[in-house]
DNA sequence: CCCTCGATCTCGGAT
DNA sequence: ATCCGAGGTCGAGGG
């Protein structure tokens, strides 16, 4: 039977089918009136309100409200779950080690229980990727410019490593930071810190030219690659094309 | 009724309760082995397989399969969600508009279907955020450094709004950055863009200071703030305190 | 384990 | 609408 479900159940009713539906492995909802707390890397509490609780048989758990993407709470995967029945609640606790940190949903009332046995053999399949821009580009790489010539990828520095290490027509090292999205201050600080990493390595003698790839740039990014000395090419990731939109400075 | 369910429905059937538990504003989970795609800020595809399917009367949509605490595929709350039965199969589509975004979901087997209407009066109430530790400092400026004077917060940079701005005992403009968990280096590079910009807003004679506040720091986010002539006070979020293990240098 | 960074990040606040 | 940064971010990949 791939789905088992109780309707207002007893809490002890609740309790047996949950036990059971841990031990085989199912995905499990709850849906009733809770109050939900949390401690571990921060802490919280939620007083009394109908939510739906999921608990995955890889150890995570979500609590869904009616809105929002993200969990009002949850566990990530790999905690274990515990139910109980204390005070005439319903009482599942989902434990995690390391960080330390406790879910502990307490059901006043169980207006609903299901337990579902998924079977997934698919991988998603994901197209629109950094990883894809970066595919686009060691094909055809004099999108960049004509005469760049990539020489690795995932090159090492002291601050980590770059997308792309190549060099351009003239033979100067350049460092490419790819974003698949529209790029802020932030991506102008990480590329800083490749192109310094490579300048004390190289010695003081020798320019490193610096290259965001992204489809677009925020102003305040432009000004920062400017004051920098660092440039900005703007490639779609989906196409690793100019964008339909772009200027020559994105 | 607060739950509604159909096991195993004709795909008919579970239309015809689809489109009313979107009209009543029910949060609805469809349980089915299904297709799923999705095109627009990237696009993927997932082959036939279980999987429970989240509807919230916001718009949002998520896909969960028995693992992960992120949906598979989702969509963001503001989507509309569209029902059908097409080819023999239950298609459920959600759509984004701005960006533009598709989630379309065919289910060749419907196994379950649950209609909750989701009543939830309380706000999540959060301790140990970064605001928390803002106020810790607030209320004792001591545990930055003796002498440490905080003259406002979120004052506005050229580089965007500092966390706290204010001066040392000798009258030095100090910023101060916060973050609730261990810091790396793009901590660094935010505060630096924030000293920067002080740098050219008070002129090229002042020295600005700039400090990091963090429970603790990475090797190498620390080499960042020693090259960048920055600082580092450990603090834990929580109780405003130097965390248990911090030494001078976290 | 920790570190680093990508992500259809999501979310909220401000402009 | 865009920009910007926080987040219990999650998750992957590497050391």
């Amino acid at each position: 039977m791939s789905v088992t479900t109780l309707h207002r159940p007893a809490h002890r009713d609740a309790l047996t089918h949950l036990d059971d539906a841990f031990q085989r492995g199912d995905l499990v909802t709850v849906f009733g009136r809770c109050t939900v707390e949390y401690d571990g890397r921060a802490s919280s509490s939620l007083g009394p309100g109908d939510r739906l609780l999921l608990l995955k048989p890889d150890g995570s758990a979500l609590v869904h409200t009616d809105e929002g993407r993200t969990p009002v709470n949850w566990q990530p995967p790999g905690c274990d779950h515990f139910a109980s029945v204390r005070d005439g609640r319903l009482r599942v606790r989902s434990v995690r080690r390391s960080p330390e940190e406790l879910l502990d949903v307490r059901f006043e009332r169980v207006h609903h229980l299901a337990a579902y046995d998924v079977t997934d053999p698919d991988e998603l399949d994901l197209q629109g990727s950094e990883a894809d821009l970066k595919e686009h580009i060691l094909a055809t790489p004099s999108r960049i410019e004509p005469g760049f010539e990539p020489l690795a990828t995932e090159r090492e520095t002291d601050a980590g490593p770059m997308d792309i290490f190549g060099e351009d027509d003239a033979g100067r090292p350049v460092v490419v930071e790819l974003k698949r999205r529209r790029v802020g201050p932030d991506a102008v600080g990480q590329l800083r810190r490749y192109v310094d990493a490579l300048e004390r390595e190289f010695g003081s003698g020798r320019e490193i030219r610096g290259v965001l790839v992204a489809p677009s740039v925020t102003d305040r990014a432009k000004s920062l690659l400017d004051e920098e000395g660092l440039e900005f090419v703007a490639l779609d990731p989906t196409t690793g094309r100019p964008p339909a939109d772009a200027t020559d400075a994105g």
